[in-house]
DNA sequence: GTCTATATATGGATAGAC
DNA sequence: GTCTATCCATATATAGAC
């Protein structure tokens, strides 16, 4: 149990693990840590369920480190505002990333949000720390930018949330937004719209004319 | 069991069931509905268990009648917007009453939220039909603001989802808001915050000089 | 490392006395 | 209408053979 004792360095290890982590984010996502049986996220990782307890003891344990993946996209995507950059190419990137980020990992996306909606349990110390400091860091380039007149003074904190919600909306809200527009399936043209109208709301309100330029290279990927 | 004998005309029946409700909600928004146990809501409604099933024979059908209420809420505050009304001050009120609710009744946007996050299993036919009903509606009469020049052309549809977005966001995930703005209870400013940031971008995204105008009475009520 | 069988706990729902 | 006691299903977690 301690240590494996074959050649291949865990091989088998690690492609069960990333099974198993790939199908606890559709289990949680899809029906909340409470509702996640530890048999539907084995069925879905094609293992036994016995198997499953043998690498993560417990469904907290495993729901942890479904979070663990999470932060690193949500941090990620947040390092698009720099001071060095343009406020608008900035925040259109970001927005862009955001969108990316709904587009191809929802279940992502919806697993911290249902973590977020019953109170964070798990991420509290999460959001109080280091979530904080890193809006904290990101308003304050905004103020400055602000100070500087190359963007209208609006509240820099409210202004994240407000990124923060219309963006991951359409992932969490998904089902909401497929029965509305009355689509089977989101398609390219609807987050296309999506991004569209939020950068439009976004880069008015902040005062800043758009430049009709395609978000830059790589929005979506750091 | 069928037809109740006392002459009060069910004022015991009347008071339990609106506890149990209220108790409900509360839990459904804790927990979600599979976390949320009828131990839980008895206890908060201060009643036992078995009387609970009295009322509601299964915890579905009282998560029913939790949503029902919810969905009143959210197709009142939708008659803010009304073809004969200035675009800004519908909006400005739409806002207004959005925030509100969000305000008053947290738990209320919370189970709506968890039920459309898990796929809307119950709420699946209203999104697709009356809701989407609605939307459309309200989407015509912002064409028609467009057309006649009161506003910048935006995707309605869209725009909509960015104000659901944006003010349910301080309810649903009020844990977030609260931790990276460093407070322990929201408050007043906190809110005035938030619905002046929204407004603000939802008006010069639609191209709207803000008046500075109070929001008219009654936005939160109807 | 894999998997069958099972111990154990929790929670929805009801029977039946009052 | 109220409430105690209980049935029964479900689900986490583990023991122990392979």
């Amino acid at each position: 149990m301690a240590r494996p004792v074959t050649v291949d360095g865990g091989r088998i290890r690690k492609r069960n693990v990333a099974r198993i982590l790939e199908a606890a984010e559709g289990v949680f996502a899809e029906s909340g840590f409470r509702g996640a049986t530890t048999a539907a996220i084995a069925a879905r990782a094609g293992l036994p369920k016995a198997n499953l307890h043998y690498y993560f003891r417990t469904k907290k344990a495993l729901y942890r480190a479904v979070l663990d993946n999470i932060l690193e996209l949500w941090l990620g995507a947040f390092d698009q505002i720099r001071p060095e950059r343009d406020p608008a190419e900035a925040l259109g990137d970001y927005i862009a990333a955001k969108i990316y980020w709904s587009r191809t990992r929802p279940n992502a996306s919806k697993v911290f949000a249902n973590e977020v909606l019953h109170g964070a349990p798990i991420l509290g110390g999460f959001l109080a720390r280091e979530l904080r400091a890193r809006v904290e860091e990101k308003a304050a380039i905004l103020r400055r930018w602000m100070a500087q007149g190359r963007m209208r003074p609006v509240d820099p904190v409210h202004l994240v949330f407000a990124i923060w919600a219309m963006t991951q909306h359409y992932a969490d809200f998904e089902v909401q937004v497929r029965a509305v527009l009355g689509r089977g399936r989101l398609g390219e043209a609807d987050y296309a719209a999506a991004a569209g109208t939020i950068t439009a709301l976004v880069l008015d309100g902040c005062g800043i004319a758009r430049t009709g330029k395609a978000p830059s290279r790589g929005a979506a990927r750091s």
